[in-house]
DNA sequence: CCCATAATGATAACAAGATCTCATTAATGA
DNA sequence: TCATTAATGAGATCTTGTTATCATTATGGG
């Protein structure tokens, strides 16, 4: 059976605490808060077993490792920052993306990231 | 100086003939039509320079390795095939990304990535 | 036509991210 | 409380993509 440890405590507690994809290293700088002799394949272990349980999925970023966030939101999109280099989530989506689509190729899904500046690092 | 090869002649012919964001590996194999013993190292080596000389430019792909394509093109975006794994250009932008953007957020860029099949994978 | 040297091809070496190994620790059912 | 065994931490190993090495080839100015 899946067994209740402080390190995976302190793993989920950071998705819910920051609510926004994070980088497996992002994960562990965070619950190393809690747990601070945490390693870092510890966190991979974790990663896999929330995706496989459907708790957290993982997010493809451009240029950049595989980043996680908390499964089951609404549909949305992704802010960079270019300062700290954290990512966001955005609500909404700008509809409208099938005029873009040139004929004969079918739209099956989307995904839009917008760079810039978090209020942070303005 | 900079020599005219067949092999950089080859590499330059495959973009124009593709007109689209080409992995390393699908720049080798379209240039291997031309002169069929190139070598990998060659096509990073005239990407490399292609990319510094403003003739192609890099693109950053979710979950996927660098893509370059030919500089110079008006804004665009990018059309990729869950079917043949091709990525394609699509003219326009959706516009209005700013409705997206939270309070405090200052944008400076976009990206929009289309998933579905191409024309070929219908 | 020559020759200096840029470019090439094959493969080794690197880099970064992710996974595996294994001895040790600790959660949980009995 | 105890014993079983899942989970952990540290570091080795693997993977994938990219760059470096080096002997050989061949471009292009003189």
């Amino acid at each position: 059976m899946q067994r209740d440890t402080a390190q995976r405590r302190a793993i989920r507690r950071v998705f819910s605490r920051e609510n926004r994809p994070l980088t497996p290293q992002e994960v562990l700088a965070g619950a190393q808060s809690t747990v601070p002799q945490m390693g870092l394949a510890t966190v991979y272990r974790a990663l896999k077993s929330l995706t496989e349980g459907g708790t957290v999925m993982v997010v493809d970023v451009p240029g950049e490792p595989q980043r996680y966030e908390l499964a089951g939101k609404d549909h949305h999109h992704h802010f960079s920052c270019r300062g700290c280099g954290r990512m966001f989530e955005m609500d909404g989506c700008p509809g409208d993306l099938e005029q873009l689509v040139p004929t004969g190729f079918v739209m099956e899904d989307h995904e839009v990231f917008i760079y810039g500046r978090c209020p942070d690092c303005r």
